[in-house]
Order: C-alpha cells, then sequence, then structure tokens
DNA sequence: CTGTTAGCGCTTTCAC
DNA sequence: GTGAAAGCGCTAACAG
C-alpha cells in the first residue's frame, strides 16, 4: 500500500491537482502551498508512479539509449556520461543494445517495441540501416546520433577525415614515407563511416605527400586489440614493410605494440605507432594517439535531446563536430 | 494517434480483455481468437503501451541495473550480460548510476525513487552501503548482487580469497619469495570487499609458504593502470624491490607492466606479472592472470531475478560462486 | 492560484 | 473461453 498522491493532498488540505503541480514545481502553485504540499510529500515518503505519471502525462521521463556494444570502451563511455547526464535531470536512461554489425544471427533492432516508452533517443554508432532509422523516425521522438552524421537528425561527432590526415600528416612531418592504416571491417553491416573516414583522411595526405600507399598497407580490424595485431602481422611480413603504424583506434594499436614487440621491434624505433580516441590507459602506454572528446560527446548529445524535449526547437537542427587533438607521445618517432 | 487495444479488439472481433490475454499468451484462450488476434495486431502494428500496462498489471517488465561504474570493463561486461539476457525476454534493463565509491561530491544513491519503476533489480559491486542496502531491501523487489555476497539476497560471485592464494602460489611456485600485491583502495567508502579478500589470499599463501612479506610490498590502486604504475614505481625503488607481483586487475597488471618497461625490466626475465579477470586484451598482451568467467555472472544474476519474478521461489537464496582459472601466459617466469 | 472532472490504455475480477 | 465494467494513480483541461 504505497503512498498515493490523495494522501498527500490529503494531509496537505489541498487537491491532488495541486500537489501534482507543486511537485513538479510548475509556477502557478503558491510559495505557501509549494511549501506544504512539499513537506506533506516528504512526510509520508511519497514518490510518484512513473506509470501513472506517464499514462497521464504522456511523457515517460525516460531515453532510450540505442548502441550496438555496451562493453568496449568507446561505447562504455558514453554510455556513462549520458547516463550522468540523464540522472542529473531526473531522466532513466533505458538501455537499448542493438544487434552487433557483424553478427548475422541477432534478432534485428525493432524501433517499434520503443513506441511510448521513451521521450527521447541517443544513437550511438554504428549507424542503424536504412530501414531501422525510417522506423526509429517513425517514432516521432527527439534523437541525436553520436559518432555519425545524418542530415535530419541531430548529431554529436568528430571530423574522422581530419583525425585521418592529421595522424598520417604527424607520421609524414617525422619523416615515414611507408606508413600502413589499420581500422575498418569488412564485415559491417552497417556501413560504419569513421574507419572509411579515417582511412580516407591517411590517404588523403599520404597523395598530398607525394606518397601512394600500395593497397596492402590498408589493413582490416574490427576495433579490437587482437585483430589489430594480426593485421600488424600481416604487414610486418610484407617484403617492404611500413615503418609506421596508424591504428583507428587505440585498442587497435594497443594490438599493433604486442605484435611489434613480439617481432623483436621497438617502438618507437623499428615501428611508430600512433592511435584514435585516448583510450584510459593510453596515456599510461604512452601511446600517441588523436584525442577526441568521448564523454563530452555522450553529454552534449544528451543535452541535446532533452534541451529539444523542453521545447527548444532552435536546437533541433545541430549537428556538432567536436574537436580532437594530437597527443604526441611516446610511440612515434622519425624512421631509423 | 497510435493504436490502442480497441482496435485490436474491434477487427479481431474479440472484447479488449481477450485481446490482452491472448497478446500475453495467457492459457484460457482458444487456439483460434489467439490467431485471430495475433494477426489482427499484427496488421495494425499494435505495440501495448508499456505505462498503461504497467499501472493496471503492477509489473514494469524492467529491472534496475545499479552500478557505480559504467565504462570500466568489468563493470561494462557485466551490464552487457545483463542487458543481453533481459531482452531475450522482453524485459528492459534501466541503467542506474550510483556515486562512485570514492568521490563524496555525488549525490547518494536513494533507492526510493526505483519504487514501483522495476520488477527487480541487479546490484553490481561495490556494495551499497548499510543504509542504502537497507532502502534497497524495502522495494521488496527481488535482486542479486554481482561481485560479492550478503545474506538474505542472493549473489553470484567469484571466491577472491582463492583468487588471491591462486595467483601468489603460481609465483611461489616458480620459485619467487619476494612477491608483492597491488589493489585496495584507501579512498572507498563502499567497503568494497574484493581486494581485501585477494590480498587476504596472497597474504595467506605468502606466510603458507613460510613468507612474511613486508608491509611495503601490499601496496594500492584503484583498479586503473595510472594506479597500477604509480604503485609499482614505488615498489621498484624499494631497497629490496620484488621480482613479482600480483595484481588485483588486468587493469592494474597493464600499469605494472608499463612501469616495468619504463624501468628497464624486462618481463618476465627481471619481474614477473600476474593479474585478475582476463581482460579482452589481456591475451594480445601476453598476460598471465587469473580469469574469472565476468559475462557469466551478469548473465546468471539477471536469470536469478527473472525466475524469481516468475515465481521461482526455490531459487530465492542462491549464493552462486563462479569458477575461477590460472591462464599462464608469457609474464611469469622463474625469478632470475 | 486552486479545485473538479475526465480520462490516459490497459488488466482484472466477476459474471456468463 | 469470453465479455462487461471497475479501476490502476496520475495529469490536463476547464472552471472559478
Amino acid at each position: 500500500m504505497p503512498v498515493r498522491i490523495e494522501d498527500v493532498a490529503r494531509v496537505a488540505g489541498v487537491s491532488t491537482a495541486t500537489v501534482s503541480r507543486a511537485l513538479r514545481g510548475l509556477p502557478s502553485v503558491s510559495p505557501d502551498t509549494q511549501a506544504a504540499v512539499r513537506r506533506a510529500a516528504s512526510d509520508l515518503g511519497y514518490v510518484v508512479s512513473r506509470s501513472a505519471s506517464s499514462l497521464a502525462g504522456g511523457k515517460t521521463q525516460t531515453i532510450g539509449v540505442v548502441t550496438p556494444y555496451i562493453s568496449r570502451w568507446y561505447y562504455a563511455t558514453v554510455i556513462d556520461a549520458v547516463e550522468r547526464e540523464l540522472r542529473r535531470v531526473g531522466y532513466d536512461a533505458l538501455l537499448v543494445g542493438v544487434g552487433e554489425p557483424k553478427t548475422a544471427d541477432v534478432e534485428p533492432f525493432r524501433p517499434e517495441i520503443l513506441r511510448g516508452r521513451v521521450d527521447g533517443l541517443v544513437i550511438l554508432t554504428a549507424p542503424l540501416t536504412g530501414q531501422e532509422m525510417d522506423d526509429v523516425r517513425r517514432l516521432t521522438v527527439p534523437m541525436a546520433l553520436v559518432g555519425a552524421g545524418a542530415s535530419g537528425t541531430m548529431s554529436v561527432r568528430v571530423d574522422d577525415l581530419s583525425i585521418g590526415r592529421t595522424a598520417a600528416e604527424h607520421l609524414i612531418g617525422l619523416g615515414h614515407r611507408k606508413i600502413a592504416y589499420i581500422g575498418g571491417d569488412p564485415d559491417d553491416r552497417r556501413n560504419f563511416a569513421a574507419p572509411l573516414d579515417r582511412r580516407a583522411g591517411w590517404l588523403s595526405a599520404m597523395r598530398h605527400a607525394g606518397i601512394d600507399p600500395p593497397s596492402s598497407y590498408a589493413e582490416m580490424s574490427d576495433f579490437t586489440a587482437a585483430t589489430g595485431q594480426e593485421a600488424t602481422e600481416r604487414l610486418l611480413s610484407l617484403t617492404e614493410p611500413p615503418t609506421a603504424v596508424f591504428a583507428a583506434s587505440d585498442d587497435i594499436a594497443f594490438g599493433v605494440l604486442c605484435a611489434a614487440r613480439s617481432a623483436g621491434l621497438a617502438v618507437p624505433g623499428d615501428l611508430s605507432v600512433i592511435g584514435v580516441d585516448d583510450h584510459d590507459i593510453s596515456e599510461t602506454m604512452g601511446l600517441t594517439t588523436i584525442a577526441q572528446p568521448v564523454a563530452a560527446q555522450g553529454r552534449l548529445a544528451a543535452e541535446l535531446v532533452l534541451a529539444v524535449i523542453r521545447g527548444d526547437v532552435s536546437r533541433r537542427h545541430e549537428h556538432v563536430v567536436m574537436p580532437t587533438r594530437l597527443v604526441d607521445r611516446l610511440t612515434t618517432a622519425p624512421p631509423s
């Protein structure tokens, strides 16, 4: 027998409508009433029923966080930031895992099931498929993408082309010419753009410097250290192995570092390595990387969605590109 | 104008009560009616309103996942497993971050706000404070702890004492006597037991082998690579530095590895290192570790909570201790 | 500024 | 096996 709004109303000596208004801080309540209601509610230990409130008011106070991964560092860090921001303003975070891009056997994401359950969405890249995106739009709730852009939908991301260019230019500036790239997943079913853009940036910088890397210098990895290691082993067994590697993520770079060590190569003496992200352990590892503000992207995406929910239409079309920066540590040096 | 149960009832030619029963698969509905209702619902694209359903039925179909961290590997991996299991059976995962154990400025976790919003809880260690635990129990919903035990509450964990012993014994068996331990956070406000138990296991094995390690061999780290590195630097600057380090987590161990490299020490030649977890990148790093089934613990905790919700009282008092195993890789060897 | 009155969309007795 | 009707606890007009 939980405490209901009616009990609070009785104790405070007002109507349930007034209790409702007072507790939500609506302006049309006198300070005295406000205080009386607050006290009564607090005394009774009253907590509004979310279901009743949602049903009557049409708002769920919940934001869905849609993501293909949870345990990977980048995703976990974004989710953490989104959850904090939501909790700060009294919203719930509903975690919605969608099938991983590369596994075929997972059931497809059915946005329909979210109908009426969320007031907004924060969607982490890799992007949803066209069909999923259409379905999700049909939910007609505010939403923001993190890590990818899409016209007509708010987004917060970094400039992956620029990341690729900056990384390659850093290596080129040090005197490297044989620079390989590792990233991108051939099994990707959601055409995740980041690795492709980072690769394009690398290629662009290379060509701009008058270098035309052989196709064997563009390796694949699904953003894990294990595949980064494997890719590096392939690179090192080439007739003309690279003197530097640009990894599309720090996780991949860790794999590169391990492979180099196994092969008896010194880093950065024999092989320079640069990653992307500035993962929690990158500083400890001394990894040179292109840092991106991961948590800040999550926080901002949550803020944008909340702002639009609050009626701030001016932000409805924001496409924020956050800054990245080269963090030069110990894994890059001129070729020997 | 979403499709309501009434619309489905009209199309199927039955009452809303029957639609409700049919869609939930209650036995008291004839197969024909069942099929007719299913078809009508599907044709209309009907999705039940969670709020209305919760309000009327008293069940939210939501499980709260309470955690002090989201982005750390262990937590993210458990959360991932819990979310998958919940989604598999149609439950929602409500992510609830509680203040990190060591930060004083976060607002305390108020379990009261979850009243009526969840049908059950999965709570990740570090444990809640006594007050929080009492409050949470007052919610009177089934719950399971992961990574810690508590009488009267279901739990899924590993034997941390045994982990500590196994790790130390492995090192002792290789011939080490000067074995240090890194783990445990002096700022911990939630008396997180795992690091203490792992340390106790290490100490027990040491004493059993007739070794009494100096107190300087028990170092602190908050389970991050950065503090693991710092702790190692302190250990290496001792008059009599250890020849082996047992780190309470793989993340800490990564920090140890980096510190050793910076100090010009070869691993395992000059320093042996063993961790705990079997983190995603540990295999790539060649780290010897005590592996624990992280995802499996999360999945099982979710299963337990769901089972009790379904009325399976027989599991209400389960305290599962999952097995761990030594994974001997490349960072441990006899002392030189 | 506050009270009254309808619902929100579903589940659940209780009949039949 | 199925329907009718009564709420679940709250918010949203609409008055005053």
